[in-house]
DNA sequence: GATTTTTTTGACGCTTTGTCAATAATTGAC
DNA sequence: GTCAATTATTGACAAAGCGTCAAAAAAATC
């Protein structure tokens, strides 16, 4: 913020403010209740204005997303730092996702719009390269961990690299929060404590992995717990 | 087909006549090509003749998903139905799930569209059921070669219901599926074959809950892939 | 204070959805 | 076979949203 004109600030300002005002928008009342009419009647400036500070009503989304994206990455780096052994920083990046999923549920469901062809597709080159700079990040931050624990000792890897190995993880857990937002009435299907049942799976894959330092899962549930506490401190709403 | 008056017929006829214009531009042109002017051209009716059929666009869209369901479903039961023993059928399982998403890649893109609030809540009660219902048949298939395995002594359930058990590897499979099909660029992440990792993170995790007759995993791999084609047989396209 | 540059504006063109009164086709009673 | 009643089809139309762009306003520069 500090090398800029005040033009470029004050731009940048004005960027901020459509971005906020749009988001609620975007995760109370859905995509298609977002319109830019209505932005620009909220923002009173005229329609043409909101079009100079972005080409087209996806690229709003894809602004929100990646606020999203890196409020993410800020909790995967705060939980990878955690003192702790290599399995235990693990399961805080773990408790990172779920908590993310959970109490920032406004944050993941715009980040999985991105998924959308239809919004990805009319992304500028530019936030695209930021979404997948800020993905390779996160990667990087999860797969530290991984080489962090072979390196110690504590894990071997099976002919994988660090990221095909963080990649399961991923699945897993990604893949649970997706279900879990958008599966119509799970706990009907037989599902009825899937948080829960996400927790156990990912101890139990670490077990199959033979990863070093494991714990009861009892111990291992208080202990996410906890961890959850500390990482979403930062999070304060 | 048969209890059914020459009106009636001919009505569902129609009905699939319009699915199978849909799909394709669904599939290859994406959501937005998908357009009520443009299916009634191509159908040489005219378009209120369309919304004698389906309440709006999204119901379109609903029972395209609806079709796609129900082909994965049926692969799930053939797959099911392998004679093996209880590891392998749910090996079969997943290797459905693998080929449905890769090589059914626009059912399983269509699939996906269901979890879109915009689509899903636009979607009639009769149809919602319908999907609900399917779901639930899938999930009973899975968790009925759980209860196989338990049963047979194979396999120990750890304070989980079947269906969250099955839960674990559901959003394993559909976790990955979904981020190979919408991540930019998961081979600049340095995740070279996600394909591969993803059914060795399955076959850790069956042996993190000690199912029994396990093999190495180079075996289990040739064995998904002989499976695959028996499973996939049925789809001769 | 005049001229140039930048920014803002909102009416307009275009597309798409979904409706509905008018029209056409079908049915079945006699 | 005819005709009234029912049912199905049609396409013009209203409504709403996106994105544009020439004109107007504001800011910057000299």
């Amino acid at each position: 913020m500090e090398g800029l004109t005040r033009k470029q600030r004050e731009i940048l300002e004005r960027e901020r403010q459509i971005l906020a005002l749009a988001r609620p928008i975007l995760v109370e009342e859905g995509y298609s209740a977002l319109s830019m009419d209505r932005l620009a009647g909220q923002m009173e400036y005229a329609k043409g204005t909101l079009y100079n500070h972005f080409p087209n009503k996806e690229e709003i989304v894809v602004a929100l997303a990646i606020e999203s994206l890196e409020l993410r990455r800020t909790l995967f780096e705060k939980a990878a730092l955690m003192s702790a052994n290599s399995r235990e920083r693990m399961m805080a990046i773990g408790c990172a996702c779920e908590r993310y999923a959970l109490q920032c549920a406004e944050h993941f469901a715009v980040e999985q719009m991105l998924r959308n062809a239809m919004i990805w597709e009319k992304a500028s080159p530019k936030r695209q390269e930021i979404i997948r700079n800020c993905e390779l990040r996160a990667m990087g931050v999860v797969a530290g961990v991984v080489r962090d624990a072979v390196a110690g000792g504590d894990l071997e890897l099976p002919q994988m690299t660090a990221e095909e190995f963080v990649f399961g993880f991923w699945a897993l857990t990604y893949g649970s929060h997706a279900l879990i937002a958008t599966s119509p009435s799970l706990p009907d299907i037989g599902v009825v404590n899937p948080v829960r049942a996400i927790r156990f799976h990912g101890w139990t894959l670490m077990n199959g992995y033979n990863w070093k330092q494991p714990m009861p899962f009892e111990q291992a549930d208080r202990m996410m717990d906890e961890m959850a506490e500390r990482v979403m401190q930062h999070v304060a709403q």
